[in-house]
DNA sequence: AAAATTTACACATACGGTTGCGTAACCTCT
DNA sequence: AGAGGTTACGCAACCGTATGTGTAAATTTT
């Protein structure tokens, strides 16, 4: 507990002998208070260094301006730039942002929504934990009227605020540009079944060559755990083919990097003997020689800026004391495939 | 203003007709409260679903439990890894984060700090603007008795706390290892003059050469704007003289990435007829074929996490009533050279 | 049995600022 | 001059919790 105390409305009001409601009121330029009186207290605060102490604010009006961010993990360029967008969003809006990272640990992620709640956030924006499946302790934020909108990676429920994004307009358009390209055998390298985002893409996939009337050939659907001697074998499982695929989709940036260089120790050249469509994650890219064809954008900064949208309307919506039960508020975003200058 | 209102302790009180004091000491099982009374407040906070409004506590003990971080760009790997150290040393100790980014403007910075000034954080952890030259902002802080401790970008004064990083150290070992390489001829692609870093960085080639007693050569010492076609013209110039340097130090890691490609370009082979030393702040590498052949760590987490213990000291320091000032906390982390396995 | 001590609780205040309501003093109008 | 209105301010309560001090009643001590 700090000692040397900082001077108050109490203080400039002893030195004035007026009340500190007047001084209050005078600080805010209140018409009820006279001209002189108002000049003389400024001229005290002045004097005074007085600074208003905003915690007793928010402490009185039960509201903190401040929100809390949970996100797996800030390395991932994917989440860093949602966070820039949420912080912009945020500050447009005098709101403060509370971070934490819950590493993709369940019982993190529940210790860190605790956390905010007792620092009585004003909301939540979250894109949950691989490990997630329950959620009492979101639930649980209700009680204290902290509203939660999820993001990127959301629950799979529909009684819930979320912005997602939709994968699969972007890998259409990919898929389009690659058989405009001529390309007709496109083939996948898939992430580890146990992950939710391998069937997913493997979804995807189907439909946009079923889409485009392209044929399915499972001998170019091939997956790799994500390690790199595995990107490079799944990669090389493709090019020893009779016939290797002429363009391959990748799960992620990680994995087409060993991917390329499996194409080059082959005696390959990439986007000439074969071509690349990625998931967007890495802003590498832009720096290397060797890029793919396209990426599909997930557009973190809109998402997360969107999200917090609307976190901003339901933090006023239940500021008003009628409000009624809002219903949620859900936005899914279009990927959109990004074409790299090559 | 939220409207539905939490139990709070005067609620339970009433229910069990006790005062509020007793309640409040109940709750921490105070000895002065008997047995019988203590647990029926305990049942009845259990039936009404009470919890703390710490607001009122951080509002009463002029203590937020929160810091606030201040960094130029959370895109840049360097300073998520640096939140992320951050993140870590406040869990321990208890302490929450809001985050700013200056996006290296100063008036950004300046308003960051008036807004956690106003938040009233227990402390401040900041890694300054390149625009960044007068530091009234922060001096105003202590006012508030609110302790800043400066972390990798630092301001040129010694009447601050502050950790950061002497490159020296992780340079000397790489010309080092570069010498018992065999290599005689190192040279350095430098960035553009008017950066701080830029002079830091020749100081240190030329300091490292001359600790190993090789030949200062000019020609082989360039400088780039940091663009993508001066990265390369730059490279290439080197590559085009009679006696091209036989290893290259880069500015940093996104011009690296472009003189591998000059390299490559040229027909040469990288590792092979030439070699690189930067200074880290790409985690990609790992993923890559193509690597320099060291990097000099300079630990962002490390940083971060020893600056949060300094400022957690500063916070608990100055909650001393009888405190007398602290002398600056400060503390110079070795850099050091990361070999990178080929 | 009276005195001393302990037990178990209530009262009041503080943290810093805001705000509804009350009220003197002054001014205006008839 | 008295009614009515306006101006300029003070009073008091409030947000939720903690805690120093006071004090009955119960218990122990002498």
């Amino acid at each position: 507990m700090p000692h040397n105390k900082l001077p108050t409305v109490k203080e400039i009001a002893k030195r004035l002998n007026v009340s500190t409601s007047t001084v209050s009121r005078a600080l805010h330029n209140h018409p009820s208070i006279g001209l002189v009186t108002t000049m003389r207290v400024h001229k005290v605060a002045q004097e005074l260094g007085y600074e208003i102490n905003k915690t007793a604010i928010f402490f009185k009006e039960r509201k903190t301006y401040t929100i809390g961010v949970i996100i797996p993990d800030l390395a991932e360029p994917f989440f860093s730039s949602a966070l820039t967008g949420i912080e912009d969003a945020a500050e447009t809006s005098r709101y403060n942002v509370i971070i934490g990272q819950s590493l993709n640990s369940f019982e993190r992620e529940k210790r860190i929504v605790a956390n905010m709640k007792d620092h009585r956030v004003d909301g939540i924006l979250v894109s949950i934990t691989k490990e997630t499946s329950t959620y009492e302790h979101f639930e649980q934020l209700h009680k204290f009227n902290i509203p939660v909108v999820f993001f990127d990676r959301v629950p799979n429920r529909q009684d819930i605020n979320y912005v997602a994004c939709n994968l699969v307009s972007g890998m259409l358009q990919a898929v389009a540009k690659l058989v405009a390209k001529g390309y007709r055998r496109i083939g996948l390298i898939n992430g580890p079944a146990k992950l939710a985002a391998t069937l997913q893409r493997l979804q995807i996939y189907l439909n946009c060559l079923r889409q485009n009337g392209l044929e399915i050939d499972q001998d170019i659907i091939v997956s790799t755990t994500l390690s790199k001697a595995d990107n490079l074998t799944a990669m090389n499982r493709l090019l020893v083919l009779e016939q290797p695929p002429e363009a391959v989709i990748t799960f992620n940036d990680h994995v087409l990097l060993d991917c390329m260089a499996a194409v080059t120790n082959a005696g390959l050249e990439v986007n000439k003997d074969i071509s690349f469509v990625s998931f967007a994650n890495l802003p590498v890219w832009e720096y290397m020689d060797k890029k793919p064809l396209a990426s599909i954008e997930q557009f973190a900064y809109k998402q997360a800026s969107t999200a917090a949208g609307f976190l901003f309307k339901l933090i006023d919506h239940s500021a008003q004391p009628d409000a009624p039960e809002m219903p949620p508020l859900q936005c899914i975003i279009d990927s959109e495939m990004v074409e790299y200058s090559q």
